[in-house]
DNA sequence: ATATTGAATGCAAACGTTTGAAAAAATTTC
DNA sequence: GAAATTTTTTCAAACGTTTGCATTCAATAT
């Protein structure tokens, strides 16, 4: 009535003048508990309030039903729609996700894993942070392993770990996504790429490359500059690209956002798209489809990435003692509209 | 070696042939501990990996450092973005959120609360589900009320009860929207307005309305038509409103996704914006700087409503026995772009 | 030599719950 | 009415850690 101290079994216990474990099994229907002493137990446990602390739970079974998700970001919609992956399997199990951003922080993501491993967590789904992935630093990563908890690599992959990861097929949508320019019949084709040494961008990068040179075309080293992958860090790329010499006719963005800001870019100099410049981006973001000119992508799966993260971790859980880890990789998929379709 | 067991202070104490007491002080830097034992501990603690089990500390304290925050959605910016302000306070303060999506479901919300208590997090912060205000349930609020567990309410509130929260001013935002509207020149202005019952759709309902009395302009029923919170659900509405005898000349959309949603229709059916048409959104999505044209928006401060929502939390967390709950209401803000400068 | 101090360590309880085994109480059987 | 059986309840330990208090042991003071 008066305290804001959580109704334990213990208070229960006094209240019947009876033992705690009477109590507990009262509450969970244990059947050699007289109904009548059940029944009126439960029906006090309602009346107060009760709720089972969970924490001496996870304490006593050494299970503590919550998962870690260590993402770099969680401002694009294509880690959200991952995220979303990931409730939609694991929230109806009863796990709790943890999210820790790391904002592309070693540091951070250090020490994300270290809470969540102080925490007991079950298991760990990872998306590498560019600084960790630049400086390749892994002994992080040791203490995870070592613990034998489930760790999923999500999308950016250490090539020299055994563990479970689920990625997109970058390099495929992308060389896709370009074969499909070429085809059309754009000859100058620039890639505003994503950060240097990121996976994602890489794959893409050299999508776009291999399709160029499969088709005889010149790699223009001009073509090619580095964005991130926000709308704003497209703008300035843009508009070297377009004012050099000989400026290309089709552009390929590492992803939506920024094949946007190329769209704005292009569509302030008085380009037509797809006449004068063909654009096409990558993730199949939910805007891709209304901008104007709607824009060709390459959909990019994130709920089913998650889901397959999901697959990949209860496989590891259940999995016998010689459990080999699994390498999804999703296949991208090219959507064509109207900014790549040139007549 | 073999197991994959955590390693405990007891086991450290056997191999040290003292007791855990001694261990758990000498991991601490307890000062009545022997240098020597001290710096023996600590190193072979470091050397096998000891991570302190948290589980057992949160029992022990009633101190769990984690946090519930429950939403409707993460697919969207804004959701993200006040997540994101969430975090950047929180995460530094040692706390783990512990994400709930809800899809707009009562009972989702209501389960992840009850999990959320179970798990005696500190702190819950809510945007309540759009099933649980139309039913105007309130009875699994009751609970946490009870639990004395601080609850801020975010966005979506509830007028009877006594919680902190954190809201934008939706309806003053678009008081201004349609008043700039109405001052360049717009004459008929349609609304494209969200789920009929959300605060967020009433309010700037309200807004529109109230600003059109201002003007002495006639609130034409049919150009205000329902839509959801996404580009998609904008695309029959703003047919019919372009359809119709006297067609509006602007259109105030619930938000920016909708209001690109209505931009690609207008440009579709052959319409200049902002010349034929004026386009407003709610928001200020990174996107709604660089479509074509830009689209004049609502600045909603989501990061800012994460941050003020965290200190919420924490004045109740260190407040008094009489502390009293506070309502902060941020400005949004008028962000002026082309979709409505018509000359 | 004995009392006094101080440093270093151990004991035991606590947090809330479950669970196998033992004990107690109630019921049945002869 | 006692023995056997069944039903119901309690005991105690466990999960991993911290911490006030007690204890041990050695060193110093008398």
């Amino acid at each position: 009535m008066n305290s804001s101290r959580p109704v334990t079994i213990k208070d229960i216990a006094r209240r019947f003048r009876c033992s705690p474990s009477t109590v507990s099994r009262a509450l969970n229907d244990h059947p050699a508990i007289n109904e009548d002493t059940r029944k009126n137990i439960q029906e006090y446990a309602k009346e107060v309030g009760y709720q089972r602390n969970e924490v001496s739970l996870s304490l006593l079974n050494k299970k503590t039903a919550s998962l870690g998700v260590v993402v770099p970001t969680i401002s694009n919609y294509y880690e959200t729609a991952v995220i979303e992956g990931l409730h939609t399997v694991l929230q109806p199990m009863g796990y709790t996700l943890n999210i820790c951003v790391t904002n592309e922080s070693y540091l951070l993501e250090k020490e994300s894993l270290s809470k969540l491993l102080s925490n007991r967590t079950e298991g760990i789904f990872l998306s590498v942070s560019q600084e960790t992935y630049d400086a390749g630093y892994y002994e992080h990563l040791e203490s995870v392993i070592q613990r034998k908890t489930p760790l999923i690599f999500i999308d950016r992959e250490y090539e020299d770990f055994e563990t479970s990861r689920a990625t997109v097929d970058d390099y495929h949508g992308a060389f896709a996504a370009v074969e499909h320019l070429i085809t059309i019949g754009y000859k100058q084709i620039a890639h505003l790429k994503g950060p240097n040494g990121l996976t994602v961008s890489e794959q893409r990068f050299k999508g776009y490359v291999d399709c160029l040179k499969k088709y005889n075309m010149p790699v223009r080293e001009e073509l090619i500059i580095n964005t991130n992958f926000n709308v704003e860090s497209a703008i300035m790329p843009t508009k070297r690209l377009l004012d050099i010499d000989s400026p290309p006719d089709a552009i390929f963005g590492v992803n939506d956002q920024v094949a946007i800001g190329a769209m704005r870019v292009a569509k302030d100099k008085g380009l037509r798209i797809p006449q004068d410049i063909g654009l096409v981006g990558f993730d199949n973001s939910p805007i891709s489809a209304y901008t104007y000119p709607s824009l060709t992508t390459v959909h990019r799966p994130g709920r089913k990435i998650g889901m397959e993260a999901s697959r990949l971790f209860l496989n590891q859980l259940n999995g016998s003692e010689d459990f080999a880890p699994e390498h999804i990789v999703l296949p991208s998929e090219l959507v064509i509209r109207e900014s790549s379709l040139r007549i």
